[in-house]
This record gives structure tokens, C-alpha cells and sequence, in this order.
DNA sequence: TCAATATTTCAATAACCATTGAAATAAAAG
DNA sequence: CTTTTATTTCAATGGTTATTGAAATATTGA
């Protein structure tokens, strides 16, 4: 991602409670992915409405597809929010420490262990 | 922000040409601030319109205002986009490295100079 | 081939969002 | 105290978004 518009695309994407939660649990059943059935049962949605939710993020590129028998496995693609992270501290705070915080300061201890908190 | 709903409510607000493109306005106008006027200016859009957008982006704390004179001066709160890439890396990436990237790799040279290629 | 399972597409609907121009509010200057 | 400048609020409008249930598509196994 390097344009405005597709910045809009992908923070759109996200910006919508069961799509942010969506993506998060794909990003928890990584490497191997989730069937769009079982994921809608987690989200506790409707498969048309969760449908619909994963077209939007597969068309920011958050996520990709591919049918495995008669299931379709949706998975998570790091490589866009990696640039999602890239552009809004590049590109929209300009880089600066005191706006990206410590996510810019080599010297702090990141922390890495996390505890899901949703349904994933 | 710790909770999805206000991930959200930060996510959407920045999920829009002209909000996004505020922002980045007045991150660039730091310290100092910007006159809803010449903001309005500056993105070619009606005072109205922006005003439309400069609420919704206070009540996500991403800007506050103040008093000066006739005009209203709106500032960038950093701690807000800083919340947003918290929550972003820990919360929803879940601080894996091969999400977050070079965000949260100790040892990546950060380059913190970003020429602004928008209006601002 | 037929039935069952998994998912998507479609049309309809209600809710929400962004923009506009006009009117209202607030402060400063004459 | 009236006018000018800066901004917001309001109502109206058109556009977009999310959800639902029904129908369509694709795959598997009997």
C-alpha cells in the first residue's frame, strides 16, 4: 500500500466490529486458516453476512481465499497489515516518535505475548 | 483505548479521504495547530463539511480544539494514533514480528524521515 | 444421478454517512 | 451597537453499508 486511497480501503476494512474481529481470528488460526462456515459459527453472524464481510476484506487484500473440498479457507494476509502499520506511522505521523510511540524506538522491550481476548 | 469497540470508533474515523487527510494535516502542523478555516483551505472542502469531520474525529480523541480569537484551533492528539498502533500490534496482530514487521523488530534501522506527499 | 453440505449471490430493507446551503452563534473591529 | 469574520448547527438530500432470507452454485458421497 502506498496511496491515500488504499489506506482509506484497508482502515475501512477494519473499521467495522465483526470484521475486525474476523480478521483477528483469522490472524489467531494462522498458519492453517478457518472454513468461512466455522468462522461465522465463532462470530456468531450469518454465513450471507459474513460473506459479505470477508469479500470487503479480501478485496482490501486482508485476506485471501481457497476452496478445500467444499469448504473455502479464508486466511490472513500479514503482508497488508504490515503495510497498514507502515503507512500510518510513515506516512500519516510522519515517522515521529512521539506519535508512533514505541513501536519507532529501537531501544524499547517489546512485548510480544499477547492473550486474545475475543471469541478467538 | 484496550476494547474493540473504541478500535473501531478510531478506526472509522480515519476510514475516510478527507479525515484521513485532516489528520495528517495536523499531525504536519504540530505544535502549533490549524484554524478549522484554513484547514478547510487547504483540503478544498466546505466549512461545514469539514466541521462534519473534525467532530467525528474529536469524539475518537483523535484532535481537540481550542479557542483562539474568532477561530477554533484543532491540534493532533498523539497518544490516540498511538493507542490505534497499540492496539493494532498487540491487540489484533497479536505482536507476532511477521505481522507487525519491522515495527517490533528491535534491530530494524527505523527511517523516520517521511516527506508528506499530501496537501500538507 | 440424487441428496446433503458449504458457501455465495441476490433483492429488499433499514440504518448510517457525507455534502450542501441557509441560519445560528461567537468574537473582534469600527 | 452594528458589521464583519470564523465556525457550527440544522434540515434536506443522495449515496453507501449491513443484515436478512431465499435462491443459486459447487462439491462430496451414497
Amino acid at each position: 500500500m502506498t496511496d491515500t486511497d488504499s489506506a482509506v480501503t484497508v482502515l475501512s476494512s477494519l473499521a467495522q466490529a465483526h470484521r475486525l474481529d474476523a480478521f483477528r481470528c483469522l490472524v489467531a488460526a494462522e498458519p492453517d486458516g478457518l472454513a468461512a462456515g466455522e468462522l461465522a459459527r465463532q462470530l456468531g453472524i450469518a454465513p450471507a453476512a459474513l460473506s459479505f464481510h470477508l469479500t470487503h476484506l479480501g478485496h482490501a487484500g486482508l485476506v485471501t481465499s481457497s476452496r478445500q473440498g467444499r469448504s473455502i479457507i479464508y486466511r490472513a494476509n500479514f503482508a497488508a497489515m504490515r503495510d497498514l502499520l507502515g503507512y500510518l506511522t510513515q506516512d500519516c505521523c510522519g515517522g515521529r516518535p512521539e506519535i508512533c510511540g514505541d513501536l519507532l524506538n529501537p531501544d524499547t522491550p517489546q512485548d510480544c505475548e499477547t492473550p486474545a481476548k475475543s471469541s478467538c
